[in-house]
DNA sequence: TGTATATTCGGTGTCGACAATAAATATTCA
DNA sequence: TGAATATTTATTGTCGACACCGAATATACA
């Protein structure tokens, strides 16, 4: 899989080649709406964009048409384009379809992976297991993305694999929002999860690797769930 | 679900109101990608179809920006925009996403359809009984695309209706490409089986739903494959 | 003072023009 | 004549300008 290219932070000042504009502007925009430094909800005006990249506004729309192809910016018609708000109704759905994309690729990657693959997919899992250590919840969040993504792509579906990106996207989302403080218990057991999986996916244990896969997005919805229905109180009572 | 808007096939004498522009080119192009009016793989010009529609190229291109988001054209850069050529390497991927999309919409159909969204879905079956009555094979193929998505949408999940339907929309092209002459028993077979799938959806019967959907599927999928198939050594005799 | 209408204003949608690019073609030189 | 290089050509990528839209504000009227 691609990793980011060095390029998305180029500020106004650097020279672009004809073609960078759009790229770069799409990919910086990208990263900081799953990052939430453009924080769901939020405008995002032409004319200040173009302004921060040294561009017109023209590519800055086309990047933007591109981002509403995903659904990460939704477009007001002549009046705004905001930032996708995070949808909470429709989280029962999100959840379904999460659930059946870590089943398929994951069964997919057991069945088709070539032996590049799996070694990829094993570097990113040492990867994870080491800013779980280190305990840098930011690139967990970013590494356990990757390290899904690149099996999907070793499952050789693209349909899939698109669809399981878009997701793990929105999740990246989700988990930003509310996984802020570091929890001792749940990274371990991905970490192991993880190691399973890998494991299944090793072996071609493709009965294994869809149990696994579908134990761990059952584990993820709940960490999402109780996170987001999480008691802060405690809080609230500091406020009165 | 919505149709084809009249505003489609307007000309470049037609005036149009602000924002009207890229709606119109969007839907305009996509009907004639589907319809193979244009054909797979075939270079998009984007002066051309600016002097076509009576616009710039400004809203051309954002048009095909969105096509190119929906993978229904690719853009060479720098270079050309084609049609999306028609990936046969891909066809089994296809087929498998295919199918668990068909199974999992018709079974959240049966699990959540509102009275009003299984009656949408009947008149659309009706539709496609009287198309296949008809023999009118265009018809037969947007009729039958229309009911599935429209099961879909019952189905209350987006993620898998998004998908499903640029699967059908692929499909769609399939079909045309190799489905031009009318075969006896196949459509009879799709309508009986469109209606058992009905029925399983009108009693919420998520299991039978799941059952039908997948034996349509593998129908279709035998129908695709058989088309592309074919012997037509016939033809070839006489060119000889 | 409260409601209906006019005006301003921030921001988008579209346009025509120009510059950059890569293929196609012409030119040079052995 | 043939390969390497320069030139032309067709088409895209980007720009700055202007018209248009809708919300917010100001104004008029009862």
């Amino acid at each position: 899989m691609s990793f980011d290219p060095p390029v998305a932070a180029a500020g106004p000042e650097t020279k672009r080649k004809r073609g960078q504009g759009v790229g770069a502007v799409y990919e910086t925009l990208k990263h900081e709406i799953l990052d939430l430094t453009l924080a769901p909800g939020s405008a995002v005006d032409e004319v200040k964009l173009a302004e921060r990249f040294g561009v017109s506004r023209t590519p800055i729309r086309e990047a933007l048409f591109k981002l509403a192809g995903e659904g990460l910016v939704v477009t007001l018609p002549n009046r705004f384009t905001i930032v996708a708000p995070i949808d909470f109704p429709n989280l029962p759905q999100f959840f379904d379809a999460l659930s059946l994309m870590y089943r398929v690729t994951t069964r997919l990657a057991a069945a088709n992976r070539t032996d590049d693959e799996l070694a990829a997919i094993r570097d990113l899992q040492q990867a994870y297991s080491k800013v779980v250590e280190a305990r840098d919840v930011p690139a967990m969040i970013e590494v356990n993305r990757n390290f899904h993504v690149e099996i999907a792509c070793a499952g050789k579906n693209r349909y899939y694999a698109e669809l399981f990106t878009r997701l793990l996207d929105e999740g990246r989302r989700l988990l930003r929002l509310y996984y802020s403080s570091y929890n001792d218990t749940l990274p371990q057991i991905y970490v192991q999860e993880h190691e399973d999986m890998l494991a299944a996916i090793a072996r071609q244990d493709i009965e294994a690797a869809d149990r696994i896969a579908q134990a761990h997005a059952d584990q993820i919805v709940r960490q999402i769930r109780a996170s987001i229905t999480e008691d802060r109180r405690l809080n609230a009572d500091i406020n009165l």
